[in-house]
RNA sequence: GGAGUGUUAGCUCAGUUGGUUUAGAGCAUCGCCUUGACAGGGCGGGGGUCGUUGGUUCGAAUCCAAUACACUUCACCA
């Protein structure tokens, strides 16, 4: 047979790949198995794969094939959500390129366009989900914006209405000039800019009734916004600010505009910062606003959707706020009101999507109530440990965000989602019913009209015209994105529609949950919100925090930093399984990932590694012959270090430590597999191997491929199905997972002591340059009656004549020490004795101070009053092993006259 | 400013209730090896007073306190 030296993925990932997709692996139904199910965070239909879906979606994978060979029927749902700002501002993008204004487009038109993009443009991220392996059920493929999934959300919106916990107000919301839609607190981030400090006077209205001028009885406010002074209604002052005494109860002059307003007291002015003095304009600002109700001020916005200024901006009126600033801080100057400017470092709100500067704006908007909702959530996680967080750290920034909970904003002023579904009937406050269609909505308008005339006219009979469907009009703003993907859990199995469907009823609550840290507010928290709320239980019972990635810098990868490798070129470069190895090696649990592409080239010399460990066995010839005793010997120890590996990595799986468990695999099938066990039962060169080796290492190597299928699922099948012809009911991604066995101890133990005698005869070919083909002769004085049981083993790796045991030092040889053994090599030549001389001396220095320490502690008369027996018995071991070292060391250097 | 996490070999990290041969792994590095599965390999070696300072203890990388630095996160005043 003729098979490649170098494992070359490309020429295997799609068509098994495509092999695994034709018999349906991935699908499940519901049936009598256990189920496993992980549903994915679904990522944006706008979304291309980046390094961070890959670390995530191998992690995933790894957790879904593995239940998947345990015998549990595994379901991952794969699906995407809608992303309301990032799509609508792409298709408005698109459009624009295209000379179609959105403005000009009625909603449906606007829609439709934003179907066809989405049909078109999205859902690539989950084709390149398929190049990584992933085992997702594909005929489960969910959209936020399918039918099913928007009837659940409306259907959610509604039962939360009419249970109270949805309102409307009017109330600052962080605006995004850019898109012209609210964003919620967790879409914003600050950052720090450099920016001015405006110092700016204003005149003061005396008793008279007289200006007073500039600057002498006048007061200086300071502010980064200049701009925003044409909505100032009020200058405030702390109470107990001596300084500005006089100007208690008197009227400021707005530069400008020349609008005369109040000068308050409150102590929330810090007299400490800028002059004391503080512009307040409540239409722009929270705490503003604040105030502004407290005082009974009046509220004057000066900007349009956009940004630029209305007619309150006078001759600015049209021009964009940034603009303005600089314009207008030129004319205060000019004017003499401008006192001075002076450099100032504030943070400034960004939009999370466009980058935009978030504009304070009030508007109208739908509320979600939290305060009660939120109480499950924190129990579960916080107390009845209902849901596990992996790594445990996360839990405080989860606490710490739920007990200080606002209520979130659900509304966003745009139309690609799931539109608010509240029908007005007229323009009062009040005038609005909520239901799930138009239909109802007009027999609850009906309802809620006639039952204001009773009470108005007491009377039951109203000869008013009803109001028709024409009469209601629907709002116009769509659901929060996270609106939807909040269901996500129960809404992919239609729970929240058919709550007690079959398939609901068997992969509900789901297993695993796999995502970032930095969704742990918008998804995290709410999904299991809303599991308490819809099915009085927890929607996943682990959430596994992957780290971000980041560069060698320290940089989170991230588009537009460009520093992000480009995941599919890195596959076609090291494989999917070599890049899945290299994602996977270095990402503990909920810590950043350094990523390196060195590390994918690591994944790939692994793939190498075992695709020749299996070119080896299989150019071996097999004929009928007895089994050598090493072979037999190395079988068996490998049989229980399988064993005993098998247990860690059970062990590591149930602690979330995927990396720990890759590693390992990677030192059992490297060095135990690879360079031990093969190199144990290999045949003489051009020599056949004996039947009952060479089965019982396929046995084997078939067991490590198990363990191995879910980190590197393409090169395992491919060699599990060049082992033998396969049907496809024995292929490796339904294979068997390997059941824990007893470790046999002792062939472990054996063969490590085994380990170091071989090592030490290594060391000596190597120092004196002799050939591995080259024979020699090993003879032992066996102090420590080690068993003779792996000699065949020692001799086969080291190539030995013969092993004798000898009472006394043999001379004209070099030696080496295990334990209190010594271990004599004739060689050819001449033997440097003062060398072997350094040598003992210096094993005999650290074996003395180690002895002593040993020493130090025993004689401690409270550590042998206070510690454990067993602690004791451990360090007399220590002892009487080091003194039997010294012993024979000593023995050693008399022999040699040192 | 509040809270949290971390600091162990050149790099990335383990070190699980304090005690398992005076600290481990992988990678990198350094020697030697043109071996017959694999140079994408083999064999062998070097490398850390566990951020710093105190404390508790018979015993501390591990527990406590202080401190420095880094990161994360929340809240923010013109």
């Amino acid at each position: 047979m003729d098979i490649s030296s170098k494992y070359e993925p490309q020429k295997v990932e799609n068509r098994w790949y495509d092999y695994w997709m034709t018999h349906n692996y991935f699908h499940s139904t519901p049936d009598g198995r256990e189920p496993y199910t992980i549903v994915i965070p679904p990522p944006n239909v706008t979304g291309v794969l980046h390094m961070g879906h890959m670390l995530n979606n191998t992690i995933q994978d790894v957790l879904t094939r593995r239940a998947r060979l345990q015998g549990k029927n595994a379901c991952w749902v794969p699906g995407m959500d809608h992303a309301s700002i990032a799509t609508e501002a792409k298709v408005v993008a698109k459009l624009k390129s295209e000379g179609i204004e959105k403005s000009d487009l009625s909603r449906e038109e606007f829609l439709k366009h934003a179907w066809d993009w989405t049909n078109e443009y999205g859902g690539v991220i989950l084709e390149q989900l398929k190049k990584l392996g992933c085992s997702c059920d594909w005929d489960r493929t969910v959209f936020t914006m399918d039918d099913t999934m928007s009837a659940s959300v409306i259907k959610v919106f509604v039962d939360l209405f009419n249970k109270g916990l949805i309102y409307r107000g009017y109330r600052m919301v962080n605006w995004d000039p850019e898109a012209q839609t609210t964003l919620s607190d967790e879409e914003v981030i600050y950052e720090e800019k450099q920016g001015l400090l405006y110092y700016i006077n204003y005149k003061v209205v005396e008793e008279d009734g007289k200006t007073s001028p500039l600057g002498v009885e006048g007061l200086t406010i300071a502010t980064t916004r200049p701009e925003t002074i044409l909505g100032d209604t009020a200058i405030c002052i702390n109470p107990n600010d001596e300084r500005f005494k006089h100007l208690k109860g008197k009227k400021a002059i707005v530069p400008i505009c020349n609008r005369a307003i109040p000068i308050i007291e409150d102590d929330y002015v810090d007299i400490e910062f800028g002059t004391g003095c503080l512009k307040v304009t409540p239409a722009h600002d929270m705490n503003d606003k604040a105030l502004g109700e407290k005082h009974g001020l009046e509220t004057i916005d000066i900007f349009n959707a956009d940004a630029s200024l209305n007619s309150f901006g006078m001759h600015y009126e049209g021009k964009d706020r940034f603009e303005v600033r600089k314009e207008i801080s030129k004319e205060l100057e000019e004017k003499g009101f401008l006192v001075k400017t002076e450099q100032y470092i504030n943070k400034v709100g960004i939009s999370e999507r466009t980058k935009a500067v978030i504009e304070p704006r009030l508007s109208d908007q739908w509320f979600l109530k939290m305060e009660d909702l939120v109480k499950p959530a924190i129990k579960a996680v916080l107390e009845d440990e209902e849901i596990r967080f992996f790594p445990k750290k996360f839990k405080n920034t989860y606490r710490h965000w739920l007990e200080n909970i606002r209520d979130w904003n659900i509304s966003r002023q745009l139309w690609w989602g799931q539109q608010i579904p509240a029908y007005y009937f007229s323009d009062g406050q009040d005038d609005f019913v909520v239901a799930e269609s138009k239909e109802e909505a007009l027999i609850l308008a009906n309802e809620k009209v006639k039952s204001r005339r009773r009470t108005l006219s007491g009377s039951e009979e109203s000869t008013v015209d009803k109001l028709t469907l024409e009469d209601l009009e629907q709002d116009e703003d769509a659901l929060d994105t996270w609106f939807s993907s909040w269901l996500w859990p129960m809404s992919v199995f239609n729970g929240i529609l058919e709550p007690d469907n079959k398939e609901i009823n068997y992969y509900y609550p789901t297993n695993d949950l796999v995502t970032g840290p930095d969704i742990i507010f918008f998804w995290v928290a709410r999904m299991i919100i809303s599991g308490y709320e819809y099915r009085q239980e927890h929607p996943f019972e682990n959430v596994y925090f992957t780290g971000l990635v980041r560069d060698k810098q320290r940089r989170k990868m991230s588009k537009s930093l460009g520093n992000s490798p480009d995941a599919l070129k890195l596959i076609e470069e090291y494989g999917a399984d070599g890049v899945r190895v290299g994602l996977l090696l270095s990402s503990a649990a909920g810590n950043d990932l350094m990523f390196d592409e060195d590390l994918c080239k690591q994944g790939k010399n692994f793939a190498n590694k075992i695709w020749n460990g299996f070119r080896l066995v299989k150019g071996w010839q097999v004929v009928d012959l007895p089994q050598p005793e090493a072979s037999k010997l190395g079988l068996a120890w490998y049989t229980a270090k399988f064993n005993q590996t098998l247990a860690e990595v059970e062990d590591h799986f149930g602690k979330y430590r995927i990396s720990d468990a890759l590693m390992a695999l990677y030192k059992l099938v490297w060095d135990d597999y690879s360079s031990s066990l093969l190199e144990i039962i290999k045949p003489a060169y051009q020599q056949p191997i004996d039947k009952t080796s060479f089965d019982a290492v396929i046995h084997i190597f078939e067991q490590n491929l198990k363990l191995l299928h879910p980190f590197m699922p393409f090169l395992t099948e491919e060699v599990w199905q060049h082992i033998a012809d396969r049907s496809p009911k024995e292929a490796l991604v339904i294979a068997e997972w390997p059941k824990e066995e007893a470790v046999d101890a002792d062939l472990i133990g054996g063969f490590d002591f085994a380990t170091e005698v071989i090592s030490g005869i290594r060391t000596i070919r190597k120092e004196k340059n002799i050939p591995q083909k080259e024979v020699l002769e090993l003879s032992l004085i066996n102090e420590e009656k080690v068993s003779t049981t792996w000699d065949p083993v020692i001799s086969k790796l080291t190539n030995l004549a013969s092993i004798s045991y000898i009472d006394t030092a043999l001379d004209g040889t070099l030696s080496f020490r295990v334990k209190s053994n010594e271990y004599f090599i004739p060689v050819g030549g001449a033997i440097d004795v003062a060398a072997e001389i350094k040598k003992i001396q210096e094993e005999l220095t650290y074996t003395k101070g180690f002895l002593q320490s040993v020493q130090k502690k025993l004689s401690n008369e409270r550590f042998v009053n206070n510690a454990p027996g067993q602690v004791i018995a451990i360090e007399r071991k220590k002892q009487a092993d080091a003194e039997a070292k010294i012993e024979t060391l000593e023995k050693s250097l008399g022999s040699l006259g040192g």
